[in-house]
RNA sequence: UGACCCAUGGUGUAACGGUAGCACUACAGAUUUUGGUUCUGUCUGUUAAGGUUCGAAUCCUUAUGGGUCAACCA
């Protein structure tokens, strides 16, 4: 009988399996809340995986829940584009769509929490300025002091949250706090604001309301009220937990619980949507969908599959220590899914021409290859050839390195699929640089049927000349030049961008059996990597991104 | 000079008082009509000092290092 491996439980699924031994919950409820103020990144994509991974796990459920609090901030667009991420990322996962939810659906049932919380006589309004209040908090080292307003009473402080809620009184002229402790070490229980005037218009709600409630007072309470039983987010929130925990308790709602984990960092990129958003208003990138830029529109553009992006998450688990994952993780991820999946197609992306001087002019034969060697059903498919194809200028040297094993003078090289070569002269420009060569192809050599006992060790790839089709094709490389962009304190990670982060190749020739594929459809360019049409493909151009290259392994010596 | 959180190979993550394991990376080899894939092997680790214990990565203390917290942001 086969040993069973068990995987062992991260500190979250620990916590869930003995909230549901115990009985504290018959099953559970998670959710992932994003602001709508900017795209998702593969940051969201641990925290999408971690939360929805945890209900497919626990045969529970997952709200995704817009979390719109601050209407300047936040935009429709984002709504969009986060629901159209989510989908893709979790769209093969087996399991139900969540609910969706937003926090403004909540505004009401908040209010009416608030006026009860205000008859408690814990919270009151507050009409110092934002400035008296900033001081008044006091510093992490040093207890705050009272706020003059402190002590009004329960009516007072009713009848004025209801002229804050009435739209009479500007932007700024006061504010709801909840009633704590101002001595208290935890900076987030001095007094924290719960309620702001702003008279903005909302994406969700209109103009139905002028004031709108703070993070933390909003989040536990939409928990709450969706019986969210375990409230997952990250590290720097781990100090509003005794704030989660009061307005919960105050308010005698639905004890849903707050577990923080350390965010993702990836090396050479940055995760903050602040600085992301730089890059994109300041155009050091084509928008938040830059195949360069880790937003999950980004990487999905690239060619990622969401596979790949699960795999990462389950991969790099789940701890409360910082970290920061080697991005060759995610691409090995990648490689590992589309190894699998891609078709195999030959593409020369820096072209050298070579003239088979013994091979019929006018001639096209067609070679049969396989689509993909790792896929046993992946079937073949007849590709052109004939005397003049295009080679890879890597693909031949004059004087190559020691263990260089492709096409060198009066060297034999296989093309891949089609005949064994012989290089017979190289013709080279008036400045010297090799303009094309010819070679004897060898008729006995045809794969499949070779009889002419030359052994090579070089196969390359190659496209007929007379059938080529053309293409554009965008090289990435990383966006930063260093590992941890924003981890200097003296320089921005302005300073570390990589200016070779994209390379574009007008003209590729490829195989023309690229003229059925789709935008976003991925294939691997053989002894290349993978690439995925983009979205910028024509009718007449097709448009590749390269996804990440083949793992390489050659060194010269 | 406050409170809170964290500390295991280069990176990430296990070991729940009883043999420090896995993955990525790197390196070496085998196979290969992709210098890909696959397979095999190798290197590298418990922050430090005390204590508890037959036994400590694990529990306790202190130190050190890192992170977080003073928006009418989330």
């Amino acid at each position: 009988m086969a040993e069973l491996v068990e995987k062992s439980l991260n500190f979250i699924e620990e916590i869930i399996e003995h909230d549901l031994e115990i009985g504290k919950h018959k099953t559970i409820i998670t959710r992932f809340p994003p602001e709508p103020n900017g795209y998702l990144h593969i940051g969201h994509a641990k925290s999408i995986c971690l939360n929805f991974g945890l209900a497919l796990k626990y045969g529970g459920k997952t709200n995704l829940r817009f979390d719109d609090t601050n209407p300047t901030k936040e935009d429709i667009e984002y709504v969009d584009s986060i629901r159209e991420d989510v989908k893709w990322l979790i769209e093969e996962m087996p399991m139900e769509w969540s609910e969706e939810r937003y926090a403004s659906d909540y505004f009401q049932t908040i209010y009416d929490l608030t006026v009860k919380l205000i008859q408690k006589g814990l919270a009151y309004v507050d009409h110092s300025t934002a400035e008296q209040m900033a001081v008044s908090k006091g510093t992490p080292t040093q207890a705050g002091t009272n706020s003059p307003y402190r002590d009004r009473s329960v009516e007072e402080n009713l009848a004025l949250f209801e002229q804050m809620k009435s739209g009479s009184l500007p932007d700024g002229t006061c504010v709801l706090r909840a009633k704590i402790d101002m001595a208290s070490p935890n900076m987030h229980m001095r007094d924290p604001v719960i309620y702001r005037i702003k008279h903005a218009h909302h994406h969700q709600t209109g103009d139905d309301w002028c004031i709108y409630p703070m993070y933390d007072y909003a989040h536990p309470i939409s928990d709450a009220i969706e019986n969210i039983t375990h409230s997952i987010c990250t590290l720097e929130f781990e100090v509003h937990r005794p704030l989660y925990d009061w307005t919960i308790k105050n308010l005698e709602l639905f004890p849903s619980r707050q577990i923080e984990f350390a965010r993702l960092n990836l090396t050479y990129t940055i995760m903050s949507k602040r600085k992301l958003l730089q890059l994109v208003t300041e155009g050091v990138v084509n928008g938040w969908d830059d195949p360069r830029m880790p937003t999950i529109s980004g990487l999905r553009r690239r060619g990622y599959t969401p596979a790949a992006l699960r795999e990462f998450a389950n991969r790099i688990g789940i701890a409360k220590r910082d970290n920061i994952i080697d991005v060759g993780l995610l691409e090995f991820c990648v490689r590992e899914d589309l190894n699998k999946k891609a078709q195999r197609v030959m593409a020369v992306l820096n072209p050298l021409k070579v003239v088979l001087t013994n091979y019929t002019e006018g001639v096209t034969e067609t070679v049969e290859i396989e689509n993909n060697p790792e896929d046993p059903n992946g079937g073949k498919r007849l590709v052109p050839f004939g005397r003049e194809i295009w080679i890879e200028r890597e693909d031949f040297m004059e004087n190559p390195p020691k263990g260089y094993h492709r096409l060198t003078p009066d060297g034999y090289f296989r093309l891949k699929g089609a005949y064994i070569i012989k290089h017979v002269e190289t013709i080279k420009n008036t400045e010297g640089g090799i303009e094309e060569l010819r070679c004897e192809y060898i008729p006995t050599s045809k794969s499949g049927q070779d009889q002419s006992g030359i052994k090579v060790k070089g196969v390359g790839h190659w496209v007929n000349v007379a059938t080529a089709a053309t293409a554009e094709c965008r090289i990435y490389d990383r966006l930063f030049t260093v590992e941890a962009p924003d981890g200097d304190k003296e320089k921005s990670f302005m300073d570390y961008l990589n200016p070779n982060s994209l390379t574009v190749l007008d003209t590729i020739y490829v195989e023309p059996s690229v003229k059925d594929l789709a935008v976003n459809d991925r294939v691997q360019f053989l002894r290349h990597g993978y690439f995925a049409v983009d979205k910028d493909s024509t009718d007449t151009k097709l448009v590749f991104n390269r996804t990440v290259t083949l793992k390489d392994s050659w060194k010269p010596a």
